[in-house]
DNA sequence: AATGAATGAGTGTTCATTCAT
DNA sequence: TATGAATGAACACTCATTCAT
């Protein structure tokens, strides 16, 4: 009856409850991310979110709800903003580095949340942990399609441009995941530039490299994203 | 003033001790696999390994110990499992895609249990997350020694081996993260075979090619290591 | 200060008073009928009579003040319906045999809310169902009163009414209580015929089922009520 | 997968299980009986029974399987208690008239927790409903064998035993039921000698009206039962 | 007069841990 | 050394009631 993305509420006003759940969404996204699901209480998600317990199921069904808006709205972003920061780029390969660059700057900015993404997905239930699982494989898509133009532009030879893109994700990923050993040999920019060398460039072709020159030229080193995000 | 990596048992006999842990870690582990850290209880535990609760608390101080110790066993097993299966084998190149090979396929082996790491790492005390932290540095340390022993042997080109044994370890552990995605494309084999192919492959110079093509000859394809295993 | 059967209004306008507590208590009686007192909750009251929360609470004090109306209503029921049947019937035991026959159909009618008395009376404070308890001895005395008109008319010998009523009373409630054992063998006709020839037949006297007798002739047996009942 | 009737404990010494079910029902039973089902909480019986919390959950599977257990308890008590109080007694009207008092004398002694019955029955699932049902069925064919074998040895006249039963039912179960009003009017044991005058004594047959004459030479009037009970 | 969002004390239940045997 | 009955703090969740609008 109740599809599994469906969280019920006990308001009508579909203002109030974005607001509401944002702010409940914040206090538990921090919550979870620092001490974890099943450690943090709904006590403390109502008093970190300055509302009462009460209101809290008013807004959600249960506890699960909240977990899986929160890890819904760490999806939603790699989904929305990847392509937000695609906008007006349009040589292919530099659309992929940009797709990159992109999921690898969410992931900073989500660090905690990102990892929480892998700690608790399995705390969902099936139906709704394939939900996650879809969105995760909805973003994929968005770097498939990257890598795609990319060969068929002739700038990067034929491959398995899902088996890539996993290994591409798993690196944006890893920032989060092993931050705690990566942190002490590179900073954001350069752990980017590096995962560029390793799974962008040796794949492309003396098209490709040469368009990267000259895009190099035009714009700075890749090396140098840190700064160009700067300047945005 | 304890030690991080030191667990209690009230009791003296060391043999006793390994056997009884054993047991109780073969249970926990299974059960924390399946369901979860926080959703295993003691007493779930107690009933699976056929003790009785009190008796698990003479071997371990408390649940988190258990967590502990099962996820040092897995650490463990990469860390003697992958050397022992390199034993015998002397060209660099065949080193480290043998050593690829052993990581997946001891993740494929104990896939849940792969998982339960980045689950539930961040339950542990710092100081104990920080032990397992150190033992999957020793692991990719053994990788890294591969690597740079290939381009010491002038069969890879100069790259940053950190990196490069990062990025092997997460496809390694991707197996088991995304193994709900990846077993629709790949089996084991096709799927190392890919990541040869993607991050080995790449970087090896013409002298390495021509030892890998000449390990062909002899061994059959990379893409038939399944075929390999299953000969041991 | 307050007497029991005062309830408190926030509302002026004795009309709306009647009006919205009609409405309201109809829904409430229905829920508590179905899911009993304790379980049935405000909200859902609130919504099956169509009204807002904050509206119930100025019709009622407190939820306690709907379960005293609806137990009310159902005893007013009883002691307005059971005269109401009797006009125009004249002869003592057929006034007698009318108004058992009208009390069990009115339980029938009211099976659930019947149950509902023997199940939430001793939920009310103990003056309000004190209240709930003399309206059930008003009732009685209706009926006892029929009997010691066929008492004093010679047609019934003489016993202890206040015994036999409220073993009639029994009777009639427990086409409610024991409904799940009763339908199996009788139909409503035929329960209240059996209990005329249980609790009023063997004491009439001589004269009395003659009277008897000559009634039927006039009106049909009285296992055939049901369908006098339908002709009304 | 489990019957209905079955109640789980984690606890397997089946001694230790009667017992302390027997402490935590009595204490239940007796909170049950006096502020309800719904009002009394899990710690108020703890607190009773002089045991903790968590405790009773070893004991039973939830709150619903004590009430079921309270219940059933009522009714096995009427099952067997008054075929225990028939022994010996041989003249079929003796039987009848013994069994109602025996029934009005466990009910009178158990008094709240029999009105507990037709408060609680209805918060049970309707698969244990109908168990308690069907043991409110069973004691019922007690007594029909006690009004069948005066039928059949001619000192009662032929009547539909099922209908008379439940009413003598009834009739015990208002003792309880409208303690509140019959208190006032009657005692006990004249409570019961009215219910045989009214339910009983009309449908004997000429031989057993002049058994019962015999039976009170020999053993003092029916209506002095409360004294013979006494002498027990 | 009417709304329904907001409250939080109170509930049934769980489970890591202890300890008498 | 081994048991498992016993504990009780802590949890997720409910719902009668209030009150700003």
């Amino acid at each position: 009856m109740k599809s599994p993305e469906h969280v019920a509420s006990a308001v009508s006003d579909p203002k109030l409850v974005g607001e509401r759940r944002g702010a409940i969404l914040d206090a538990a996204v921090r919550l979870f991310a620092e001490h974890g699901y099943y450690v943090t209480t709904i006590q403390q998600i109502a008093k970190a979110s300055g509302v009462s317990i009460g209101l809290i199921y008013q807004y959600f069904g249960d506890k699960e709800d909240i977990l899986f808006l929160s890890l819904k709205r760490v999806l939603d972003r790699y989904e929305t903003e990847i392509p937000a920061r695609l906008e007006g780029v349009s040589h292919p390969v530099d659309r992929l580095c940009t797709a990159v660059w992109a999921y690898c700057s969410i992931v900073d900015e989500l660090r905690q949340v990102a990892v929480l993404t892998y700690r608790s997905t399995r705390s969902l239930r099936a139906d709704r942990r394939s939900l996650i699982q879809q969105a995760e494989l909805r973003t994929n898509r968005l770097l498939e399609r990257c890598v795609r133009d990319c060969i068929d532009g002739g700038h990067m030879r034929e491959l398995d441009e899902f088996m890539l893109v996993y290994q591409l994700v798993m690196f944006c990923h890893a920032w989060a995941l092993k931050n705690w050993a990566l942190r002490e040999r590179f900073d954001l920019a350069r752990y980017v530039s590096g995962g560029v060398a390793l799974l962008v460039e040796p794949f492309l072709t003396a098209r490709g490299r040469a368009a990267v020159a000259a895009l190099r030229k035009r714009t700075g080193d890749f090396s140098d994203m840190g700064a160009r995000e700067a300047q945005r």
